[in-house]
RNA sequence: GCUCAUAUAGCUCAGUCGGUAGAGCACUUCCUUGGUAAGGAAGAGGUCACCGGUUCAAAUCCGGUUAUGAGCUCCA
């Protein structure tokens, strides 16, 4: 006689043990009919679920985040049952939920082509119309392998073979297909209503680049035809704000053949870089870091003894000239030791913050570019703090305070923060004593700021634990930006000393860190964060001053000059052209403030201003508009 | 690096069955001096990414290379 507890509240008696779908035809059948799934206590379980005692019941429909999830997931079994029915030799692997939609991992002779994704979305279609019953059982392992060897499907038997022994599975069965799954599944393929198949591609059995390649389909799947058209279009929008695109458009930079992976900035571009390391270097300097300059080609033997060169010589860019061979740098710090050795420090020089805008090239793989967010040759907003370990918990607490105004400056505060733990002992380098303390300090340094953050297993670098600041771009995808990491091995590789209080000589803490990341990719994450509309202070061009006839270039050019003597960006546009036209280019061009001059605006020594979203902000003197360009400017990434 | 796709004028893109290329915008010149998102006319502009093959004939078909895009792997 179980009692079900609904969400309102209420409560309900049934006289046996009842299904998740008959509780929801008890409250309504048009509830019934939406039900995808069911939560019980805290699970989300099937409708055909039997309850047979008291418990809190709410039933789920796609409406539901929980609901979209179960839909998305049987989604994935219904394309694998569409591509079974249509390529029978090809085998199931694995089919999880990912945002917005789902993959399915498939092993096949042939890579699948976008006809065959035709082929096949027709095909679940058709499924989807047949309304197939999604039913649930239970195997054992061994039945499980015996089945699915028989099958001739190797790698779910390889997926099973994996779980223990002795624990029953569960299974999913709609028309001829089986699949293993955890579940929960929609009652029926019916109820999937409203998906695409988006995309084709390779994906490593496991995770494994030495494995073999399978073929991943993705798509993706909404309660809703409604919603599902409104992700699509969510798409088309997101990628006009591709940085390559409006790279391109709003003349920032460009790429080119001859130097794959390498930025081309543009005075646009760069004026935009250049308002960055100002800001980057002002804050720094006030926070007492000191500011140097190394050599980008340094000889080999110097990235050996830091073991980048064991680690990551192919990597590396190299010259060799009168027979000696030199690296161009890949990274900053070993060149940051060279200056912190030039003396001897004491305990009281500590800690010794070092910055540097230091230009590094990466030789990475082909496939990996992309755009400016991953490139061959960058520049960081590089620094090492070469502290003691008492002082390590303090620097790194200094450290994200000054990181998060940093970014809050630039109108980010969706940040995604994880802690990297050390990777396999096969791949790193230090005691476990010196990882313990090292990823001990980042975690409590992280819980004393009261910082939420995840957990990064495994994905450290090979001399340290570090914390990784992540930004999304447009499109979702995350980059990492900023870093902390602590390192204990690389000044004792290098030879990094001091003399303690006691007289003694040892080996101080490095912390690497960068806030941007890399310029490249900062910037582009900027220009799709804000979709090419900068803040003033950041934008290229602040403000253009336009006549309308020749009548007023004289004072358009007083103008022009009266606001570049005060330090503002401004472009003149004394161009034969109908002040229509040039208001179009200059807004499709982003430029914050437009400034009309006509007759009008001469007699009375004023400029007409027109912001980029089309308000007009009316006619003001010459000093007005000053004092609000510079109030903008000052606001930062908080301007409007 | 791996899988798939793509590469045509400065940009965005057409180009059918294999018969040596086309539009819009931009550019140049001329007309137009026009008050808040495109005024008009004319002109110029291409070794169809590169290398090779098939063919009487290749932007088009085939192979390779390079680059780009998506995903995977990697990321000091």
């Amino acid at each position: 006689m179980p009692t079900i507890t609904l969400p309102d509240g209420s409560q309900k008696q049934f006289e046996q043990p009842v299904s998740v779908h008959q509780i929801a035809e008890s409250i309504g059948s048009g509830l019934a009919r939406a039900a995808v799934a069911g939560k019980l206590e805290d699970q989300v379980v099937d409708t055909s679920c039997v309850v047979d005692k008291d418990a809190r019941v709410s039933i789920v429909t796609p409406k539901d985040e929980d609901g979209l999830e179960v839909l998305r997931h049987s989604c994935a079994h219904l394309m694998a049952q569409a591509v079974q029915a249509l390529f029978p030799s090809a085998q199931v692997t694995i089919g999880p939920v990912i945002e917005d939609g789902f993959y399915y991992d498939f092993a096949y002779e042939r890579p699948f082509t976008p006809e065959d994704l035709e082929k096949i979305e027709k095909k679940m279609e058709e499924l989807a119309k047949q309304d197939l019953p999604v039913q649930r059982s239970l195997m054992s392992r061994d039945e499980a392998i015996k089945l699915f060897k028989q099958m001739g499907e190797e790698y779910k038997v390889r997926i099973i073979e994996d779980i223990p022994s002795g624990e029953d599975l569960s299974f999913y069965q709609q028309g001829d297909f089986i699949d293993l799954c955890r579940g929960p599944h929609v009652p029926s393929t019916g109820k999937l209503q409203a998906f695409k198949l988006t995309k084709v591609a390779g994906a490593y059995w496991r995770g494994d680049s030495r494995n073999e390649m399978l073929q991943r389909i993705y798509g993706t799947c909404w309660a809703d035809k409604k919603s599902l058209k409104q992700y699509l279009h969510r798409l088309e929008e997101a990628e006009k704000r591709d940085h390559r695109k409006l790279g391109k458009k709003l003349d920032l930079f460009h790429v080119q053949e001859e130097a794959p992976g390498m930025v081309f900035w543009h005075p646009k571009g760069w004026q935009i870089w250049q308002v960055i390391e100002q800001y980057i270097r002002d804050v720094q300097n006030a926070n007492g870091y000191q500011e140097i300059n190394t050599p980008e080609v340094v000889d080999m033997s110097l990235w050996e003894k830091s073991g980048h060169g064991d680690k990551f010589g192919d990597g590396m860019f190299s010259v060799e000239t009168d027979s000696r061979l030199y690296a161009i740098k890949p990274m900053n710090c070993p060149c940051h030791v060279q200056v912190y050795n030039q003396g001897l420090k004491s305990y009281r020089d500590l800690p010794l913050r070092l910055a540097e805008f230091g230009k590094c090239h990466r030789n990475e793989a082909s496939g990996t570019l992309q755009g400016t967010m991953r490139v061959r040759a960058f520049v960081q907003d590089d620094a090492h703090i070469f502290c003691t370990e008492d002082q390590l918990q303090d620097e790194v607490i200094r450290f994200i305070d000054i990181l998060y105004q940093v970014y809050a400056d630039f109108g980010f505060n969706d940040i995604i923060v994880k802690l990297a733990t050390r990777p396999p002992p096969e791949e790193r380098v230090g005691s476990d004593e010196v990882w313990d303390r090292s990823e001990g300090a980042l975690e409590t340094a992280l819980n004393a700021r009261g910082q939420e953050f995840e957990w990064s297993p495994g994905e450290g670098a090979f001399y340290g634990p570090k914390i990784e600041f992540s930004l999304k771009d447009c499109l979702g995808r995350v980059w990492q930006c900023g870093t902390m990491q602590v390192d204990f091995s690389m000044p004792g590789r290098l030879d990094a000393q001091y003399v303690a209080e006691d007289g003694s000589r040892q080996a101080p803490v490095m912390l690497h860190r960068a806030m941007l990341g890399s310029f490249e990719r900062f910037i582009g994450i900027l220009i799709e964060e804000f979709a090419g509309e900068l803040p003033p202070w950041l934008a290229p061009v602040q403000a253009v001053v336009l006549n309308i006839t020749d009548h007023q270039a004289d004072y358009c050019q007083e103008v022009h000059n009266f606001l570049s003597k005060k330090g503002f960006r401004v472009d003149l546009d004394l161009r034969n052209e109908k002040i229509g036209f040039k208001i179009r280019e200059h807004t499709i061009q982003k430029v914050p403030y437009l400034l009309v001059v006509g007759d009008r605006e001469v007699e009375n020594h004023q400029v007409a201003v027109r912001a980029r979203n089309g308000d007009d902000l009316g006619v003001m003197d010459m000093d007005e508009f000053s004092a609000l360009l510079a109030a903008n400017v000052d606001r930062k990434g908080r301007a409007a």
